[in-house]
RNA sequence: GGGCGGUUAGCUCAGCUGGUAGAGCACCUGCUUUACACGCAGGGGGUCGGCGGUUCGAGCCCGUCACCGCCCACCA
């Protein structure tokens, strides 16, 4: 036998994977029998490349597809990539950067172009990524947003909505990058807390009366303030609602409203109104009837009617200039540090703009309704379940989504305008305009957010619009996997769009998997450099050893990066690997065989199925981590310390029944480990006698009651060798206990010393009767506890008290 | 500002419907002539974040406080 005594996973992994998919075995053939199985990646994007989240969620939905291959469902796992539209075109504008051009001097074909050119070269390697975890994707089946037929089915999906009357062009405030130079919507926003000054600005009143004083943290936009707001019900200023106030520096005169949305206790309870710029003030000049002044451009700049001297600076010099005016004409009440939170790019970290712009929404609550039930009704349900009822409150209150973005890469929206204004919404370039005929249609340049095209991810990878057999075996699928930061982004829209455009839930398990955090505790990132490769773990522990470690340490919560846990894994492949060695080489020639005939084959073969089942229990509730945890003691504790060096003398003395029994107890051990730990287990599998297929689809063991019975059947053997080695005290055994107690327990391991040993053991055994002889002896305890409760600590007290007779004698 | 989660051995984490606190790592001790020293056996180590309550009994239930983290959010 060629194998080593310590196991190397360097080249066997990379060696199965590839004969794994050169044979074909993880493609779903949607005319195949069985029942279906079908989880369709997170598409990553297509620029990046293999993260921890991406590895944990990748081993978990694996071990699932894999389980469930064996079981015998056609299961496919859909890879895929999404273009990821900002972050696509960011990257290679930032090539562009480089060589001293730009995607405007380029020109939008030839800039589209030079996106496909990138990718075709640097793109796309994280699947070859997920090949060397082992992830037993459907790699012929890999798709991509931007594939023709799936821009096909994104643009079916637009004008699907705006036939319904769900899509529709408003000039509205929204988030705007200036660094992205696109809008972004709320989702992507992030709110940071930022030092800033609160600055306090009198406006005089216009019939000179005084003035009042506002509180603003963005002193630049005074310059497109329409009116000053507050309270109705705030007395110290209901005197001056109806009248007229002097913004500063452009001088105009603007009115003192009244409106419930203003915080009295906030600042000095006066609010200045600047449509333009800030959301709430936008919604109540909407509400009022005021105008919506700009002064800051696209490119965060003053622009517009801005006073002399003010355009072209950003938005920081303007605000200096504003407050030096302020102080010059004795206006500036006091400028105070201020702290608070600030809507932010996610991406680019640039502090958000928030602009008035004419954009396409989408209204929601129609599709969001059905969505909602699902998941109420538990058709849909989540892991653990309070994302549940956090996706559940924001399908409650949903808005309108901003789905343009001012981008060039991405799926342009399938909008054109002729030179009337009419508009024409139509899935392939009319001749047209839809309702003056007129032959001069210019589309809109904008492109859709790149989540509008991630919601069709379940089924327009199978085909949809149109009829395929992909789609109509392989929808709806099963489960979702997924980080939590994407719950609203993508889960929901999923289902929303599934539910819309197919009338059934994409799937009915939402996994919300684990963050994995840095070892120090915090995110990992690169400017901490705190990050943990996880191809480098592969590298030097293995994938499997890695699958494990991501399993054992995944939770409910967010999670350390713990390298214990992947050392763990790959002491257990090694564990493993040496066991088989025995196994192999004393049974060869011999064929696996169930002949069970002693004690501790019946045992070994009833711990195997409890585990089996455990391990069943476990994946159906997706807890992932006790279910490794129930195999690394199965195959360290029952197999290893006790099956085999029970077996051991008999395999010696060329036990044929026990050598084919060990083999065939061997073989199920393999397929328990093979959804964690595919390579090992294949690896070994391959090295068991006239052995032709392969693991990843041998069956999953069936349920086996026959030895149930013997499930505890060593309990007294275990027992017996506990105290031996700690007290040397020899408990009588006959037969078959006696037999394996021999063959496990060497006198020359048992605890050196022995009269210290017995002094401990009685000093042990002492201390248990009395505490339980306290419990006993109180008689609110035996009133009021359970009978079973009672009666065990009873039985307990016996034992000690027989235990203790037996060593004083 | 609202909501959610966490705080258990030196480290990373389990602890089910309340019934004598567990695992892996690390540490200590003892064990190599034929699977594995990446091993086997044993051991030390915890007032379960603080305080109060319910209960015969609380890591677990209730209240409260303190940190840590996440999500949501239009107090400028």
């Amino acid at each position: 036998m060629e194998m080593e005594p310590l196991y190397t996973p360097l080249g066997v992994e990379e060696r199965w994977q590839r004969a794994w998919e050169e044979e074909g075995l993880f493609h779903a053939d949607p005319e195949a029998t069985g029942e279906t199985y079908v989880i369709a990646i997170p598409p990553p994007n297509v620029t990046g490349a293999l993260h921890m989240g991406h590895a944990l969620n990748g081993t978990l939905q694996d071990s699932l597809i894999r389980w469930h291959r064996m079981r015998g469902f056609n299961a496919l796992w859909q890879p895929g990539y999404d273009h990821a539209g900002i972050a696509t075109q960011a990257v290679v504008e930032k090539e562009l950067r480089r060589e001293g051009t730009s995607r405007e001097e380029l020109g939008r074909d030839a800039f589209v172009a030079r996106v496909w050119e990138w990718l075709h070269e640097y793109g796309g390697v994280i699947m070859g990524q997920f090949r060397r975890l082992g992830c037993s994707l459907d790699y012929e089946r890999e798709r991509f947003t931007m594939d023709e037929a799936y821009v096909r089915a994104v643009m079916r999906f637009f004008v699907h909505l705006y036939e319904r009357g769900w899509l529709y062009r408003d000039n509205r405030i929204i988030n705007w990058c200036t660094d992205c130079r696109t809008s972004i919507s709320d989702l992507e926003v992030e709110h940071i807390d930022v030092n800033d000054a609160l600055t306090y600005a009198r406006y005089p009143l216009a019939d000179g009366g005084g003035a009042v004083t506002i509180a603003t943290v963005r002193p630049a936009t005074i310059l497109a303030d329409v009116a000053v707001a507050v309270h109705p019900d705030d007395e110290r200023y209901t005197a001056l609602i109806g009248k007229d106030v002097i913004v500063p520096v452009v001088g105009r005169t603007v009115p003192v409203i009244a409106d419930e949305r203003v915080e009295p206790d906030f600042g000095t309870g006066v609010l200045k109104i600047t449509p333009g710029h800030d959301p709430l003030d936008f919604e109540i000049g909407r509400d009022h009837g005021l105008s919506e002044l700009t002064v800051i451009g696209f490119d965060g700049r003053m622009t517009g009617d801005v006073p002399e001297g003010y355009a072209g600076l950003t938005e920081d010099e303007a605000a200096e200039r504003v407050v030096a005016w302020l102080k010059e004409h004795d206006q500036l009440e006091k400028r105070e540090s201020y702290r608070h939170s600030v809507g932010h790019c996610e991406r680019s970290g640039t502090r958000i703009q928030p602009l008035v712009s004419l954009q396409w929404w989408c209204s929601m609550d129609a599709m969001a309704a059905p969505a909602i039930e699902a998941i109420e009704s538990g058709r849909v349900t989540f892991h653990p379940p309070v994302h549940g009822r956090v996706a559940l409150d924001w399908l409650k209150v949903i808005r309108p989504w901003n789905v343009s973005r001012q981008l060039w890469w991405g799926h342009q929206l399938p909008i054109w305008y002729c030179p009337d204004g009419h508009v024409t919404c139509a899935e392939t370039t009319p001749a047209a305009c839809a309702e003056c005929d007129s032959g001069e249609l210019e589309r809109d340049p904008d492109v859709l957010d790149t989540w509008f095209s991630s919601a069709l991810w379940p089924f327009a990878t199978l085909g949809w619009p149109d009829d395929t057999p992909e789609l109509r075996a392989f929808y709806p699928g099963d489960v979702n996997s997924t980080a939590r930061e994407i719950i609203f982004l993508w889960v929901n829209r999923m289902l929303m769009a599934g539910l819309e455009l197919l009338g059934d839930i994409p799937f009915h398990d939402v996994i919300i998997h684990s963050t994995v955090l840095a070892p120090d505790g915090q995110r990992m990132s690169k400017s901490l450099g705190n990050g943990v490769n996880p191809l480098d773990v592969i590298e030097q522990h293995g994938a499997d050893a890695t699958r494990y470690g991501l399993l054992k340490m995944s939770s409910v919560q967010d999670v350390k990066f713990s390298y214990g846990s992947v050392e763990e894994g790959r002491r257990l492949a090694n564990k493993l690997w040496n066991v088989s060695r025995l196994l192999l080489t004393q049974g060869e020639g011999v064929t696996p065989e169930l002949r069970p005939r002693e004690l501790e084959e019946r045992w070994i073969l009833a711990r195997i199925d409890a585990t089996r089942a455990e391990v069943e229990a476990d994946f159906e509730s997706y807890d992932f981590a006790h279910a490794v945890d129930r195999l690394y003691h199965l195959t360290f504790d029952d197999f290893c310390d006790w099956f085999a060096e029970a077996i051991k003398p008999r395999l010696y003395a060329g036990d044929e029944a026990a050598k084919a029994t060990a083999l065939a107890a061997l073989e199920r051990l393999l397929a328990l480990l093979h959804p964690v730990m595919p390579h090992v287990t294949e690896e070994i599998w391959s090295h068991l006698p006239a052995r032709e297929s392969r693991l990843t689809i041998a069956p999953w063991p069936g349920a086996d009651a026959s030895f149930a019975a013997e499930a505890d059947s060593l309990v007294r053997v275990q027992e017996a060798a506990e105290r031996f080695r700690r007290s040397g005290v020899s408990t009588p055994l006959e037969g078959d206990e006696k037999r394996i107690f021999d063959a496990v327990v060497k006198p020359e391991r048992a605890k050196g010393d022995g009269a210290g040993r017995l002094e401990d053991e009685v000093a042990r055994l002492e201390g248990e009767i009395a505490r339980g002889e306290k419990m006993l002896s109180n008689e609110r305890f035996v009133a009021n506890a359970r009978p079973d409760v009672v009666q065990a600590e009873r039985d307990k007290l016996e034992r000690y008290r027989r235990e203790l007779d037996s060593i004083r004698n």
